[in-house]
DNA sequence: TTATCATATGAGCATCTGTTCATATGATAA
DNA sequence: TTATCATATGAACAGATGCTCATATGATAA
């Protein structure tokens, strides 16, 4: 018994409603706006991540003071700021050797804020 | 040249602002609620789920359309929808054989719009 | 009843993720 | 300069994730 397993298929046989398809795929996000959002929200859904913002939205911290907040060691918070470097999260300054970190704009915060009312009903 | 690994080093040699750590702490969301927001955040962070996710903002949609939508096999959409039921970002409703999935509340779509300008600036 | 359709689910597997360990870098102090 | 501190980084590895395949389920039609 073989398996449907064509694309093709997919559109051309068991495609319910058509048009709702096509209007979905209308009204769908450009490809890149949609990577960059999953991206957001996959650096955001790491619980020493989330705790990292959470954070970092009551007042910038050094590497040093993160680590000991998680409980986990300097390296770990080390790769997980980078990430959230990258993704343009948080920032940071110099102090002499120290590196405070800090949230990069009030969007992260709004999120955290909308999450936490959804969890909680 | 031995290495430090060990918690209590963490917070009784190493940390800097010590007051900060305690408020951090203090402040910290309970480990339950940033549980679930790391969940629900991880849930929209992958490409195809969030995809569904904006599609069904804009209108309920049945497991084949979705799937000929996102070109992807039914199974893997099934699979993608049971995460999202269990994390109750989506519901359905059945009509006859067929299932039609939609958000099940506003916050998701605060949520996509938040990040949708987040990722715009 | 049997056949078929729409969807769900478990197992298996390749890939991705987050951590640790070891080492490197860049700033400061001696 | 050398030593030390704060942080960064690459490799490696265990565990998580998302897909496919095969099969199961529950509703409908014949």
């Amino acid at each position: 018994m073989p398996h449907r397993n064509d694309m093709t298929d997919l559109c051309d046989c068991r495609c319910i409603h058509e048009k709702r398809v096509t209007t979905a795929t209308a009204e769908a996000l450009p490809e890149q706006d949609n990577q960059q959002m999953a991206q957001l929200f996959k650096a955001m859904g790491d619980a020493n991540r989330l705790k990292i913002l959470w954070a970092l939205d009551h007042g910038e911290m050094c590497v040093c003071d993160i680590a000991a907040f998680l409980q986990v060691s300097e390296s770990a918070v080390s790769h997980q700021l980078r990430l959230l470097r990258q993704l343009q999260l948080v920032s940071n300054r110099r102090e002499g050797p120290i590196l405070y970190y800090h949230l990069n704009d009030h969007h992260v915060a709004a999120l955290m804020q909308t999450a936490l009312e959804h969890t909680r009903e």
